[in-house]
DNA sequence: TTATCCACCGCAAACATTTGCGGAAATGTT
DNA sequence: AACATTTCCGCAAATGTTTGCGGTGGATAA
């Protein structure tokens, strides 16, 4: 306990100053070749270890980034914490995960945590309601970079990574009419969030611009449950729909227990098409025709483009991460 | 940047010493009630907030965590993971998280950073081959608490928070007696873990006890894909088996993909049983019966037992979360 | 009047490190 | 031999906070 090596005491071993031991380990040139061994080799004897917490109140670096994400225990968030953490931990950055349960002001208490943690970077996927504003303004004006990822802030004032949601909806769309769909339900999620808003206007948009005659019933659904009842509801009527897209997974999940637990076949009967971060949509029989949103492959951007905040400041950018249409037998 | 506020910059504006507004922010008893007030006001005003880093440095108290586990993508983690975040927040704790990759040299690595993070305690779950023995006692005798969590060393020598693996297969083989099945697949994990070893060896005493005329087809499989390979090749054979058993959630995805390639039905032809975290087996028509294994509810033990060990050095326990069995319709 | 006590506050050390500056000794240059 | 340069190292300040101890001024008690 008490026995942490530090400078000081390997300096008094030395009879050497305690610049000279820090120098030495550093490899400072001022220090000569023959002083630098012999501190190293009794810093290795005596298990010397910086202090992590000295070193970052002289130097007001901290190493570590944070993570807010509205909740951990998600398909899309896992892999892209995932992702993020290889590349952190690659530069030497360690990561703070925090979640907000998709309350905004625990998404603020988390910002502040950050703050009081005195993290280096900022990694953030906003909550529906959030009104965060000034706190992470505050970073920026700090100096300290902040990425928001998937659910981003509508304006254009700050660094984003984000799925090609517009792109993948239009995929959806377009793919919907080459299979000559006319009966269609379409699954979002909450429309208050910008990227249910995304998705929509490009979805809708396709068929404005096709003039195809096809029938959308178009489902705001905040949770799984609450597709599955809609689903279980269309399916029950007379004229039934032909197709059902869900702009998620977790409506996709719901959509596909109702289908399950009705006698419809897929895609005989009924067709399936989702937005899917890709591990869900295999687990089907048969398994679902989905367009590609990658949570590892979008941290893998976030972290990149951390990084590059870091050395030198660069103006904002929007980066998006293309879509990929991977096709299933649902379609 | 510059304008941070501090106990020095708010210590000359009201012409006091930086011990008075420091003991004033925390409601010493030597300081007036008058000059609280004052102090708190323009501390407000001044938006201060205490250095964590030099607080830290004198203290020698991080209030942080470490957790580390194989993977964070991952079903099981990633609920653990949540529940511990969420109380540790509510004690003041942040969550350095690493994963090891399943990698005995990474895990090694994510010790020592936790160590140079100096965290105030560590949350662990083993990868197959550890030999990070050295590193984690190292944590004990300086006095910061380890607590291990589902993949734990072998002796009973730490703090040890574990899913009742024993209770769960034994659970899973009483059930297959009952319904009487006759040619049952068990499909199991890496035998190297002890995990694997304990429900493998509970299953099996079972039916050695229960002298129960059943053949038991054992297999090991290191990833879904080889459940499913093991499972497709077992079913296309002539004496098809009754029954299917898996170990966890990443065998029942293998074993249902082959499952549902096939035309056979379930209940009818095949039963399965699955211990499983509880998400999986809800996805599939019809669901499947398992024994659940809750992430949750055992990262709210862990953090529990932790910060048990915070405040009283308690001495080393095992803790077990019962089973429990979730009647799905595969069975 | 002097001693005692309390309420209130400041001094300074300590935590471990980084870094600008300066300085002594050794070496090199005319 | 006088001067310039290089090599190597230490001093001390600075980072922001906590905390043991001591001190001051006023009130109360004897």
């Amino acid at each position: 306990m008490g026995t942490q090596a530090t400078l000081k005491k390997i300096s008094v071993q030395l009879n050497l100053s305690i610049s000279t031991v820090s120098r030495a380990l550093k490899n400072h040139p001022d220090i000569s070749e023959n002083t630098k061994r012999k501190v190293k080799e009794l810093a290795i004897l005596m298990e010397y270890e910086p202090n992590a917490y000295a070193v970052n109140l002289r130097t007001n670096k901290s190493k570590v980034f944070g993570l807010i994400v509205p909740a951990i225990s998600n398909l899309f968030y896992d892999s892209f914490i995932a992702a993020v953490e290889e590349d952190a931990r690659k530069n030497g950055y360690s990561l703070i995960i925090l979640q907000s349960a998709d309350d905004p002001l625990q998404e603020s208490e988390n910002l502040k945590i950050c703050k009081l943690s005195r993290v280096d970077g900022v990694f953030i996927s906003l909550v529906p309601d959030s009104h965060s504003d000034q706190l992470y303004t505050k970073f920026q004006e700090s100096g300290i970079p902040v990425i928001f990822f998937d659910k981003v802030p509508g304006n254009k004032l700050f660094d984003t990574v984000c799925m090609a949601d517009e792109e993948a909806a239009t995929v959806a769309a377009n793919t919907i009419i080459k299979y000559k769909k006319k009966k269609v339900i379409a699954l979002f999620g909450n429309p208050e969030l910008s990227i249910t808003r995304k998705r929509r206007d490009a979805f809708l948009k396709v068929f404005r611009k096709e003039k195809a005659d096809i029938q959308i019933d178009l489902h705001y659904c905040l949770s799984s449950s609450a597709a599955q009842k809609v689903v279980t509801e269309a399916i029950s009527k007379k004229s039934k729909p032909e197709h059902i897209f869900c702009m998620s997974d977790e409506l996709l999940i719901g959509a596909m227990k109702s289908i399950n637990q009705s006698a419809l076949s897929i895609p005989g009967d009924i067709s399936v098409l989702a937005i899917s971060n890709g591990f869900i949509p295999g687990l089907f029989k048969p398994e679902i025709t989905y367009i590609e949103t990658n949570g590892y492959e979008l941290g893998k951007l976030a972290i990149k483009r951390m990084l590059e905040n870091m050395e030198n400041k660069t103006p904002v950018k929007s980066i998006i991460l293309p879509a990929r249409y991977v096709q299933g037998g649902s379609l």
